[in-house]
DNA sequence: GTAATTGCAAATACTTTGCCACGTA
DNA sequence: TACGTGGCAAAGTATTTGCAATTAC
């Protein structure tokens, strides 16, 4: 089932974090924009552009990324790129290094084996991974 | 075989760069140090430190980037890391979210094949990826 | 009531550029 | 000589923080 607005709220709540408006507006539009989203098209994105500062944006963020609901991801961009963490989803991205169109990939990702030996044999924790594909898209060839 | 900085100096040439000192030790250091570096970990490295300004590194790393031979990564990190791009030698990497730490991982990389299956289905073209294992290393657990 | 959260503004950090002097081909 | 390259300094862009006022619990 997809994930809704009330689950995530709750899981906030049990994270500690308070149930506040700028909570709410900011996991509506990352859960609508089914999409990475950098802070500054946070800021610009109605409602949130209306509702609460920049400062704001980034609190939560940050405060939803130590609880684990949010990944901070690279995306080959000066600016880094946010989105939801959702149950048994993961995330590829196909990236076109010109327009910087970001699409993600269905493709079932093909690197959990790799995942679990490098856990098994490195002792690391809390293992997760980032594949991005970079290429110039038929638009831009 | 393994590139030596004469090979490297000889790909800039057919690029069009010319050779000058700033160069020189540019790819030497790259070269030596292995790893992806940071521009302001460049601009600290002997004898880099004391051969040049910091805006001619920055600007010789993009225009080595433009040829092709050295290719900028996420990383994770506020600042982007540039690595050499050797032949036939493609690297992933494991990195500590806690202290940074970024190891090169010498397993096969298991994406090929997903890449080829997108450069056929998408038409992108220069397609590469960057993949990016992340988690606490046992040293920060 | 108490502690987390917010807005505003200022401070950092990293990147990028302008301009003129210089060195390479 | 001509044009790419270098140094220095300033500007640009994104991120991060301090503090007093506000709000959720």
């Amino acid at each position: 089932m997809i994930a809704d607005l009330e689950d995530l709220l709750h899981r906030c709540r049990k994270s500690g974090l308070r149930r506040t408006k700028a909570l709410e507006v900011l996991l509506a539009t990352l859960l609508k924009a089914d999409q990475p989203m950098t802070l500054a098209q946070l800021e610009k994105s109605r409602p949130l552009a209306t509702q609460c500062d920049k400062a704001t944006i980034y609190r939560l963020l940050h405060r939803l990324a130590d609880a684990g609901m949010v990944r901070r991801l690279g995306l080959h961009e000066r600016a880094a790129y946010f989105t939801l963490v959702l149950p048994d989803q993961h995330r590829d991205y196909l990236i076109c290094t010109e327009c910087g169109t970001i699409d993600p990939i269905d493709a079932p990702c093909p690197v959990h084996e790799l995942e679990n030996e490098i856990r098994n044999k490195t002792g690391y924790q809390n293992l997760y991974h980032e594949l991005e594909f970079f290429g110039i898209c038929p638009k831009c060839a």
